[in-house]
Parts: C-alpha cells; sequence; structure tokens
DNA sequence: AAGCGTCCTGTACGACTGCCCTAACCGTAG
DNA sequence: CTACGGTTAGGGCAGTCGTACAGGACGCTT
C-alpha cells in the first residue's frame, strides 16, 4: 500500500507541524523561518520546502490543526454540563488550566493576526469560530437560556479577552469571572430598565 | 532653548514612532524591520538608530503611546455616562466605531503578544491595563454594580474579546453584546441557583 | 571666520531570509 | 543485478536583516 520510505515521510511531515506550533508562539508567528523550523523538526531546511510548498503553508496548516484540537475538547467538555450555570463552569476550568503564558494560547492570538493579513486563514479559522459558536448556542439554548447565540457571542468573545489579559498576568481570577458570568445565564424577569 | 535643528529632529522621532504604529498592524510586529520603518517616516535607515537605540525600541514605545491614547479616550467617553447601564453603551458605541481590521485594534493585540516575548513591555502594558480597570471598576461601583472590580475586569476582558472576534469578520453584532452585558449590570436579587 | 552642537547620509559588515536544484540515499520490484 | 518511487542532504542564489561607524551638512555662538 504504501513504502516504509512514505510512512517515514508522514512522520517527518507531522514533526514539522508540531515544530511549527511551538515555534510560532516562541518566536511570533513571522519571524519562524525555514532554518529554525527544520532545526527544530530534526531536519534539514530543503525538507520544508519536499513536504510543503512554503513555510506559512506550514504555519497555516499547523495553527488550524491545534485550534480543531483546541474546540473539540472544549466540546467534550460542555457535553457534561446539565445547566447554562454548569456549562460556564466547565468552560472556566478548563480554562482555569491554561497558563497566562501557555503556548496553546499564544498560538491562537498569533494565529487570529495572521488571519489579518491572510485571506485563506482567516477564512479558515472564522469558518472554525463561528460553528463552535454555534454548538455553544444550542448547548444554552436547550438549557432555557434568553438569546443564546447572543449570548454565546458574548461568552467565546469573553473567554477569548481573559485569555488576552491573562497573557499579560494581570488576568482577572477565574472564579471571580464565573460568579459575574453567571449574571448572564440567570433567568430572565421583568427588565428593570428600558435601553 | 532649542535650536531648530533639534526641532526637526524631534518631529522626526515623532514620525519614526508613527511610521511604526502604522506598521505593526500592516506586517505584524516582528516583521518590523529598520528599513522600512525609514522609508514610510522619509529617512535613511540610519536615522532610526540615531532617534533609538534598536528598532524594538521604536515598536514599544509607539505601541505604549497609541495605547495610552485609546484608554484615555476611553476614559473621557466613560466620564459623561449617568448609569451601569450608559457605562456599557457608552464603552460599546465607542467600540462600535472599531472596525474588525482596524490598525489600532491589531496594534494593541499586536503589542500583548510582544509583551509576552518581552519582560519589559509586559510589565508597562500591564500597569495600562491594570490602571484602567480600577478607573472602570471604581465608575461601577459609584453607579451601584456589585462586585464592581471583577465585573470590570469581565467588562474589560470581553470588550477586547470582541475586538479579537470582530477581527475576524465573525464578530458578534455589538447592539446584541449590549442586551447580554446589560444583564451583568442589572441590580441583584436573590440568586436561584447555588453553585 | 572658526568652533560647536545637532542631525543626517552613505557605506559596510556578517548573519540571516525563502526558495530552488542537483545529487545521493534507501527499500522494493522486476 | 538494474530500475524506480519517495525522501533527504547539501549547496547556492539573490535578497534582506540589524547595527555600526566615518564623515558631511546645517545653524548658532563666539
Amino acid at each position: 500500500m504504501s513504502s516504509p520510505a512514505a510512512a517515514r515521510g508522514r512522520e517527518v511531515r507531522q514533526r514539522l507541524l508540531a515544530a511549527a506550533a511551538e515555534l510560532i508562539p516562541e518566536r511570533g508567528w513571522t519571524a519562524v523561518s525555514t532554518r529554525v523550523l527544520a532545526e527544530r523538526a530534526g531536519v534539514t531546511p530543503s525538507v520544508v520546502h519536499y513536504h510543503f510548498p512554503s513555510v506559512s503553508a506550514v504555519l497555516n496548516e499547523a495553527a488550524l490543526d491545534v485550534m480543531r484540537r483546541v474546540l473539540d475538547e472544549l466540546d467534550a467538555v460542555l457535553d457534561g454540563a446539565a445547566s447554562a450555570a454548569e456549562v460556564i463552569d466547565a468552560v472556566l476550568a478548563s480554562a482555569q488550566e491554561v497558563a497566562g503564558s501557555d503556548p496553546t494560547l499564544l498560538l491562537v492570538v498569533e494565529s487570529y493576526l495572521a488571519a489579518s493579513r491572510d485571506d485563506g486563514l482567516r477564512e479558515q479559522i472564522g469558518t472554525l469560530v463561528t460553528e463552535f459558536r454555534g454548538r455553544l448556542a444550542r448547548r444554552l439554548g436547550e438549557h432555557g437560556v434568553a438569546a443564546p447565540a447572543d449570548t454565546a457571542a458574548v461568552l467565546a468573545a469573553t473567554l477569548d479577552g481573559v485569555f488576552l489579559h491573562r497573557g499579560l498576568g494581570s488576568g482577572p481570577d477565574l472564579t471571580a469571572v464565573a460568579s459575574v458570568l453567571h449574571r448572564l445565564v440567570r433567568p430572565q424577569h421583568v427588565r428593570e430598565h428600558t435601553a
């Protein structure tokens, strides 16, 4: 079916993607070069251009892989929640494990910025995020939250923002964030004020 | 007091900072080079190293200048709010003017990431953000919002997150965000659920 | 006119960049 | 044995990188 050389090749390809996922947060998206990428993966620079058409192709694929993985894990966690409050707690609990200088977090933000300079990447990331927001909204709706789509959008945005602030080492305590966010999913009564 | 040459020099220095503020979002923090910086400012590359010790010094100073300006403007807007709900509306109204691909927004995010690789920059940005959060919390407290510090932290984080998502072109509609966030500052009653 | 402070130019250096091309490798098939 | 597909090594090209350093240009003071 496939030669042992081909199998080794695929493994090298994976190592290159893993190296890219490490280097993007370490050095910044635009500072990942063919040479450092190859060195980290333990191959010579020319191998990079054998497996990929360009360096940015490696970066794009690596970033999308990581983001897909993160969102999938988050989805799995959310499946266990029995109420809207638990959804928030679950999201923030999984966020708790993420340190402010977490490479994954930095990689996601780097990807956001790279997307602002790469139409193709922007479209792919946009799809990923929109789909996740849809799944989150569906869950919130099932738990009786008002305006689930908008609430999910705010929730997702807040999550990213909290991550961003934690990256600065000045992020808020997540248990405090949780209690504040619970106000978002509390059953709605009569509005006390008018817009 | 100061020679005309010195005045010209200060003007060139400002042009370099302005050029940096343009180029950081355009090309990415690590991709701003001495040459493009000089070209954008209309000077020769060596002038950069006359006014600044290094390129990254230009970038740091330019980024902090912009962030200070943005937060000052936001503070001014917030001064006009007469209630917590108006604070939120004011914040989001000023956010409305910011497009998803707004250079200022991208500059801020780029700075966040650069801060993760530069201790000095991280400390300076952290101070800026913490101070703003403090002012926001004071305002919310004056308007009777519960847990003003935590709420301010969430609010500030949400704001950044919304910006981030808008950069992807998939950001939520801000009027929807506003109505959701109003739940945060609604007078608190008995909690309907226990954690 | 000479000296001075300030700002700017031109040039140079070694290191690094993305990408390409040719040659060699290695296991398998004939 | 030869031939072959798939992978890798090494070298090279044309360009950019950050920074340094010597000298020129300007205006103000003496």
